[in-house]
DNA sequence: GTCTATACGGGGATAGAC
DNA sequence: GTCTATCCCCGTATAGAC
């Protein structure tokens, strides 16, 4: 269906994903993405209708990665509060961030109905999720009974988050451990 | 010193501040500052030496505000919790973001020593002044004996930061606030 | 499919008049 | 102090050749 050299509208959508981790979407240009791509105006033209419609396919990319990868941790082995451990201490190119999280930050992302939908799903998913999990720890009695999934699945996404935020702005990953660390420290009620 | 008509210096300030704020840094113009603050080219270039010499004004405006703001509740009257709840749970712009933190998702802010310092700061500051605050709580007996302060400081600032994120993906202020109660729920251990 | 040429407004800043 | 004129490169996109 497309051309041979390993796809150029493949190299697109993996250039624009990096350059979105990297620059939001404000601070990305055609120009940029065709450059690190290795391809020209008109091949980008061709497979995109624009700026936009490219940022589309690398959002939606991104946001189904993160949910794979997420989902397989969630579904490994061990109690529920190993594999929500295994998924907040997962290594992490902290210092660059989450993907999908820094363009909820990006007014011309949030400003769109379309690019903005998939990181509003990504994140009902994820918060959906891991309040499934609590539920299912809280019964098994590993997590205090009190607790509240929905409201604490909502500190755990939170706290990855800002985590990205505050390691950006110290300028080291330990405050993200820190912070991970620190969730972890509060859930584990049940040992006290 | 200054002109008399409001001072466009003050007002070059402030329509920066605002910009910072809904747009960031990268996707902030020296023609929107100028339009939003009703002066021309001639008078930014006179007070300021650019782009980044006005954002550097406004961007320190911006952490000092905050930063009183907070210690003006943290050394309010009450005990510990009740300060930092009073805190957490301020009346926020929530779709907005955070001034500050929205800036440590900007490639431009981080590159720039000068504009990344009072950000550091910021936080470096907002997050130690918690961690004394909740060691206090704990040698008071009103916090668990076994709660680490500086983890669970940098939990209630990621946890915020965060809270802002995912209200802004999920395009509503609930999300926020469910964030903030499960920080406050996980915190009263000692009620249990 | 991909390239080059071309277009037009905007980003960021300087020059010099008032 | 503030304004207008001007500069040059970049952002975003279209046209048309190969």
């Amino acid at each position: 269906m497309y051309g041979q050299e390993v796809d150029k509208r493949e190299r697109l959508i993996e250039s624009t994903r990096e350059l979105l981790w990297e620059r939001g979407y404000v601070g990305t240009s055609p120009k940029a993405i065709q450059e690190r791509s290795g391809a020209g105006q008109g091949s980008m033209y061709h497979h995109f209708q624009g700026k936009s419609d490219l940022a589309l396919a690398a959002i939606g990319r991104s946001a189904e990665d993160l949910r794979a990868r997420a989902e397989a941790e969630f579904s490994g082995p061990g109690t529920v509060v190993e594999r929500i451990t295994v998924y907040l201490r997962r290594e992490r190119d902290v210092l660059k961030g989450c993907p999908v999280g820094r363009l909820a930050q990006d007014p011309d992302v949030m400003a769109d109905a379309d690019l903005r939908k998939p990181v509003e799903e990504f994140f009902g998913w994820l918060t959906g999720r891991l309040a499934e999990l609590l539920d299912e720890g809280r019964a098994a009695g590993d997590l205090d009974a009190k607790l509240d999934p929905l409201a604490t699945a909502t500190v755990l996404v939170a706290v990855l988050q800002g985590g990205y935020i505050l390691a950006r702005a110290a300028g080291s990953p330990d405050v993200f451990a820190k912070a991970v660390d620190g969730a972890l420290g509060l859930l584990a009620t049940k040992e006290n």
